[in-house]
DNA sequence: TTAAGAATTAATCAAGTGTTTAAATCTTTT
DNA sequence: AAAAGATTTAAACACTTGATTAATTCTTAA
């Protein structure tokens, strides 16, 4: 009966140290003893709880997925906005959304390169993205004429691209353009508005 | 004296294999046993053409960077070119460039988490793009009201983000849009015209 | 309170990994 | 042709790493 305090502890302890360590480094370059350092638990309680390293990993995994996909079907969905709504609103849910866990795109992308099939068929990526109100409302606007044609996955991949890239290149973009933390995530959150601004612009006949 | 032959054969055997195996899964992933057998190779044969599996690494990423930013270096200060053009040229170059090299965005991006000081420096991205005659056109694209106002390195993020995500994301992108890899490259191709006249029609005033 | 079960620990194991060694083979030079 | 040097090989080494074990401590239920 140890359940509530086991998982507000020492479970919870261990995969919050994983998810962390996990996302900076990636599978391969994480060792189980960092965790259990980072934790403050001892090694042997990794295996205690979570059977092995593969299985704590996909762990963190399934949740970050949860976080870089899942988070948006529902703004894809929602059949009570409209087009140029959606968009705002994804943007602005994304680039909070990366804010607040600003590794995730880069692990996962990194991940995705060993394991591109299955994890691909556990985000439901499809469904999510192609099969989605929004994409609907892509196609008729622009049968509509109120909106350049433009094919949906060039288009998705200049939403993802100017809003997901900057996170993915973080190290990058601070170096090159020698700014702190704290500008970039200022320039971030002026991505929210501008970046629908700029969508706009190019789909406008 | 066999300096030609061994340029030619085992040395660059296991620097080709190494780059191949690295790009994919990345320094920890990568086991110099991998590198061994996928060149043919003895073992031992890596540490005495390269000391150690480090210095191997540290050879590869120095190439890799040089393919990613040094290429551009040129397009970035070309005096006869003009701002429009630059972009044009910029954009072309980078997507044959990263056709050829699919994973060295995501392999830099990757090791850049770890070690993001030493990279950045390596690369000299500042001198690359923000003190590139490219930024001095774009100021003064924007003092003449030629353009609209933007904030260089906002610019920068697009340009990558449309120009570069693609190839960082091609395996989610494939997924979600049940594409193959022909169909991908054609999409790659036609970025090449059409994300300079997205990037227009979002800075005209 | 005490027995039973859960949680934790230190120590250890077995396999994997980067690297080295010493001998063997091939190439070049005289 | 023989000596010297370069290259290649199989084997081994030293260390790391994920996982397990067996004992110990803590918690809960009767």
């Amino acid at each position: 009966m140890a359940k509530e305090v086991k998982d507000s502890s020492t479970e919870e302890k261990i995969k919050n140290a994983a998810r962390v360590i996990f996302h900076q480094k990636g599978f391969a370059g994480t060792r189980t003893r960092d965790i259990a350092e980072a934790s403050g638990i001892n090694l042997a309680l990794l295996n205690y709880y979570f059977r092995s390293k593969e299985k704590l990993f996909d762990l963190i995994m399934t949740e970050s997925l949860e976080v870089f996909f899942r988070s948006l079907h529902s703004v894809f969905n929602d059949p009570t906005t409209d087009f140029e709504e959606k968009i705002r609103r994804i943007v602005e849910n994304y680039i909070d959304n990366l804010s607040a866990n600003p590794n995730i795109p880069i692990f996962i992308l990194s991940e995705l390169r060993n394991h591109p099939e299955e994890l691909i068929k556990k985000t439901g990526a499809k469904k999510v993205f192609l099969d989605s109100v929004f994409m609907k409302q892509l196609k008729e606007e622009i049968e509509a004429k109120r909106i350049k044609p433009i094919h949906p996955l060039q288009f998705i991949m200049n939403l993802l691209g100017m809003t997901v890239f900057p996170f993915v290149a973080s190290p990058m973009i601070k170096g090159i353009g020698a700014i702190d933390q704290a500008e970039f995530e200022s320039l971030m959150q002026e991505r929210k508005t501008i970046i629908p601004d700029w969508i706009k612009s190019f789909l406008t006949p």
